[in-house]
DNA sequence: GACATTACGTAATAACATTACGTTCGATTG
DNA sequence: CAATCGAACGTAATGTTATTACGTAATGTC
């Protein structure tokens, strides 16, 4: 059960320009850093991508077009509902998992017989450590 | 206090495009919709959209790319946190203000002295008419 | 070994959004 | 009333993000 899903040469490629990164990145960018290693496409990024958050190894961030590795506090695969708090001044994320917010939504979808395939929870604002600076 | 800000000529056209679609528009079909009404260029239909979206008569859904008008459950230019559940199949949406959550959400931002500026909750799914079918 | 499935490479194009620059309109206010 | 100031506008160009289309290679399964 715990067993990583071997990954493809392209898949770990980007999977550790995300985890070296300080914060998410483009697509785009993504494919800039990986000029290098043989990386000419935007598809072979997205094609990477697209496996990469289906295994819950990555998050794509919908209000900022990007993408970061998976803090990995919680179980990778999972279901589990996670918001993200996105610092507007410096790009750090925050990931965290909240219970009651969770079952809340679910609750709004059993009571609208709404069938939640993807839920999405971003906060923008500024961090503890930028509003001190 | 309840006066509405007189929109111009633009805003009021995209609003009312909004207003009259079923379901959300991209900006650039918005520019479709308008090019009779003597729209040329996306920035005309972006500058109505940070208008009106400021104003909250318009909301961005991120993980769309797209603007639905607001349905007006809520009051306009509040600062409330609104959740929005979007049908695949028929790309209905609605919009639901949850208080727990958004009490949930503050308390996390209080205990980790995140000042949020902007809240998004996106479900995407299937809507109760659609699961039927 | 035949077959299905998954991943890959490349090129072209579509879709979404912004920058830059100059002009027009309306409300002050001196 | 003219000067001025700010918001909104028009247009063109460009930047950024994502997908479609087509064919090839690698891998697993029976």
């Amino acid at each position: 059960m715990t067993e990583a899903t071997a990954l493809t040469r392209n898949q770990s490629l980007v999977h550790n320009t995300l985890r070296q990164a300080d914060g998410p990145l483009s697509a785009y960018t993504i494919l800039d850093r990986l000029r290098d290693d043989g990386f000419r496409a935007p598809l072979q990024v997205y094609r990477a991508l697209d496996k990469l958050t289906s295994l819950g190894l990555v998050h794509r961030l919908e209000s900022l077009n990007a993408f970061v590795a998976c803090a990995g506090e919680h179980r990778h695969g999972e279901n589990e509902l996670i918001a993200f708090a996105i610092c507007e001044r410096c790009g750090q994320v925050e990931e965290f998992a909240d219970p009651v917010v969770c079952e809340r939504l679910e609750a709004w979808a059993g009571d609208n017989a709404f069938h939640a395939d993807k839920t999405t929870i971003e906060i923008r604002g500024k961090c503890a450590v930028c509003r001190a600076a």
